[in-house]
DNA sequence: TTGTAAGCGTTATCAT
DNA sequence: ATGATAACGCTTACAA
């Protein structure tokens, strides 16, 4: 049996009332009185219960982080600065992955009907849109990366669309006219703002945008770059470069590419996006649209915690780079 | 304010253990009274308290999962197999990074002081060796990849010696008589285990091993493994293969030697190991030691589940295979 | 089959 | 500056 405020109150000859008060650094506490319960403390080696602090104030020092997909290193950067900023507030972070539908909807559940976490960050399209669809406003949560424009929901994102644009700007620059563009699913919210920046460096460069030109895949899976990359290359004329929606993309139109015998950027130069730490790695290293995951992750947290605390927030649009390398 | 358990009971008409025991289907309940309360709960949207639940049974129904790097899609797949099988068995999954020491440090002293978690699944390796020195024994906690042999703790993991070796024996039957082995950090279990079955591979085929053949880079980051390539390849005579301990690793020794203007693997042959995904799309794609990651972190949370009931546990190890592909 | 009530370990209000 | 004590919302003997 742990030792529970009471023991320690005995040990020290004091009131439950004043451990508290020296555990919670509130209030006036005489310091002759405070070091005699430091010392019972640790001579019992107690350490407060969170259950019961939690079920007193009810507050469970927790947030709930909703991911698509572990495996994928992009979530993984914004997580490691969601856990960053929250622990230094006290807070710890509870996972779920959201990657099949069944798993989803458990959590969505989960998130709803327990109490467990104080709040939630959400990275997951799927789920943003369906909280906002059933109108959970009242609950203290939080979109990141993908983000709904016009409802009142506070999220952290970048500029999607002037991002692609930079992106196919550069591909313009380098005196590209065929360009095809390879996105995730349109029915997020950063596919289509990158689908108008993709469509807005054409229209500034006076290039005309072909229909067959964009392959819109359904995810991010290395497989489906390949399919994509697959159709975009059976096309006449043949796109001289492609620009893909996330780096996992663009490592499988790559692949797909090397497959039909082209070389990269010499027969297609190619773009991605996230800046993960593999596109530095890969051969040709690749060129792509670095988001600031980290800085992500922790501005998401901090707006949660606003959110948390009852005070106002407004959404954060964080900066993107363009990190040039040898794919284009 | 959220309904309480007396709320239902009021509405009900009935007793709060009459709530409790529809709510934790235990002991008999009329069906009549059952549907009655059942009533109730969904017209209240009554949900419990996981807090007070908690304090009441001393049990959170959380673990914490401690895990060297979030951004490394290995452990990603294991915290995903955790994740699956913890949710199965209504527990959720807490997670903190042990990158740094700083984070490190303060997980640990979390880990044991505060009671947020009901067990703990360690994939850290330092922290598995601190655990083990400090004694940490009555805890539930497992550790999972990594492990100590002769300590009472629990483990999941695989037969990392004759996985090194079936790798190293592999390259031997292909011809090469000069391999380079890039290991990460020799304090470690697996990489004491893998330099080992290397050394295994080698002796068997009556190969003399050189001690300047074996690189220690003390990680697994890429540029780790340029690092050790670089030095491999400056060798005389230069290996012709070189076996890496982590697809990560591997992929930094390929960068290497492609800007040494090697050919992979003409002019020197690589094998990674884990097979993480990207190992199939690398350029060329890597042959590799697959280990089960997901199954792996299945059986850790089967084996902590165990160890928080108070059952006796056995470790397991798991089964590993070798995926050929263009790299050697 | 159901109800009563004690108690889990805190925090916070009100006294003193 | 400190103490007594009433919650917080649940589970579980024990009683009926």
């Amino acid at each position: 049996m742990p030792a529970s405020i009471e023991d320690v109150a005995r040990h020290a000859g004091v009131s439950t009332a004043t451990v508290s008060r020296v555990l919670n650094g509130v209030d006036l506490v005489r310091p002759e009185t405070k070091s005699k319960v430091e010392k019972s403390i640790a001579a019992l080696g107690y350490r407060v219960s969170e259950s019961a602090r939690s079920l007193r104030t009810s507050s469970r020092r927790q947030i709930l982080v909703l991911v698509p997909d572990f495996s994928n290193p992009y979530y993984g950067e914004i997580v490691r600065g969601i856990e960053s900023v929250a622990r230094e507030h006290g807070y710890h972070v509870l996972l779920s992955e959201t990657r099949t539908e069944g798993a989803r909807k458990r959590a969505y559940v989960e998130l709803l009907q327990q109490q467990l976490a104080d709040g939630v960050v959400c990275l997951d399209p799927v789920t943003i849109r369906r909280l906002a669809a059933d109108g959970i406003v009242s609950f203290p949560w939080v979109a990141c990366s993908e983000f709904l424009p016009d409802a009142d929901i506070p999220y952290v994102s970048i500029d999607h669309r002037q991002a692609a644009k930079d992106a196919v700007l550069y591909l313009l620059s380098r005196g590209h006219r065929n360009i095809g563009f390879v996105n995730s699913d349109e029915r997020f919210i950063y596919a289509q703002q990158r689908r108008a920046g993709y469509e807005d460096a054409l229209k500034e460069a006076g290039v005309d945008a072909r229909a067959d030109y964009i392959q819109s895949v359904g995810g991010v899976d290395y497989p489906l770059g390949e399919l994509a990359a697959r159709r975009l290359l059976a096309l006449e004329p043949r796109p001289t470069a492609i620009f893909a929606v996330s780096d996992t993309l663009a490592i499988g139109v790559m692949k797909a590419s090397f497959r039909a015998g082209l070389k990269v950027p010499h027969d297609v130069a190619v773009v991605g996006f996230d800046d993960v730490p593999v596109a530095e790695m890969f051969e040709p290293s690749i060129t792509t649209l670095a988001q600031p995951m980290y800085s992500l992750g922790q501005r998401a947290f901090s707006l949660l915690l606003q959110r948390i605390k009852g005070e106002s927030t407004t959404s954060e649009i964080l900066p993107h780079r363009m990190v040039l390398r040898e794919s284009a």
